[in-house]
DNA sequence: CGTTCATATGAATAACTGTTCATATATAAT
DNA sequence: ATTATATATGAACAGTTATTCATATGAACG
């Protein structure tokens, strides 16, 4: 039946107008959601979360870090790499060694909301 | 020394093995930071985070969601459903529709930590 | 200079993931 | 019971991504 075909093709009979457009109205900017979804995403690896955690303590060269999560120098100077465009890490040249670090303080807070969500 | 016996994956030899042990001791189980990095995969979405965000003010039926994100039901259904796998929703069921909302108030402080992040 | 060492990078591959489509389930209404 | 509605789900496909391998860069030093 016709009536009744159009009317099933309109998946969104249920929906709750009022509340729709509240949610509408209180939501950020595509642009800052696609933003803040990219970031957790760098935290969504676990590499990249390994090699965080281990610059929480102390500034670690490439190889340093290859060796403690026993992984090849090249894999990681590949995430590094991200970690440095999305401005999580920073890095200094000391000679032929380049030492990298947390780039700044909400790389820690970050960290902790999360692990204590994990430990529960 | 010991580790870098135990460890040979790094080929070069520019290893600090009192920074990596230091760094190894201080490092949570393989276990822990594999969990935390799961977590942060959630929200490294932007439909997941949309949803989320959405949720922070209210419950929401499924068929809301889809009309506030502009997505079809099935997309929005099977995002809960690694949601709920991950208990960040939860739900109640009236009738035929089906309310979601946030399991707990970690949600809002990770998510709130990562737009102060984002908004530099 | 040329060599060595620490790091970076491009290409290829394999594994993973989000959406769509079709369909199933389950509750409600007639 | 039959139909309608809200949500769930399995399979397939397309797009993404992490690692490996081979090689390049770039600084230090004889």
């Amino acid at each position: 039946m016709k009536i009744q075909e159009e009317i099933a093709r309109c998946e969104n009979m249920c929906v709750h107008t009022d509340i729709v457009d509240s949610a509408a109205r209180n939501m950020p900017d595509e642009e800052v959601l696609y933003d803040l979804a990219e970031l957790f995403k760098i935290f969504g690896d676990s590499t990249r979360i390994r090699i965080l955690y281990a610059l929480l303590e102390q500034e670690m060269c490439v190889c340093d870090i290859a060796q403690l999560l026993n992984m090849t120098q090249s894999a990681i100077s590949h995430q590094l790499r991200v970690l440095k465009q999305s401005h999580l890490v920073k890095f200094r040249r000391d000679g032929k060694t380049i030492y990298y670090s947390l780039a700044d303080s909400h790389v820690h807070s970050i960290i902790s909301q999360g692990m204590e969500h994990v430990e529960e």
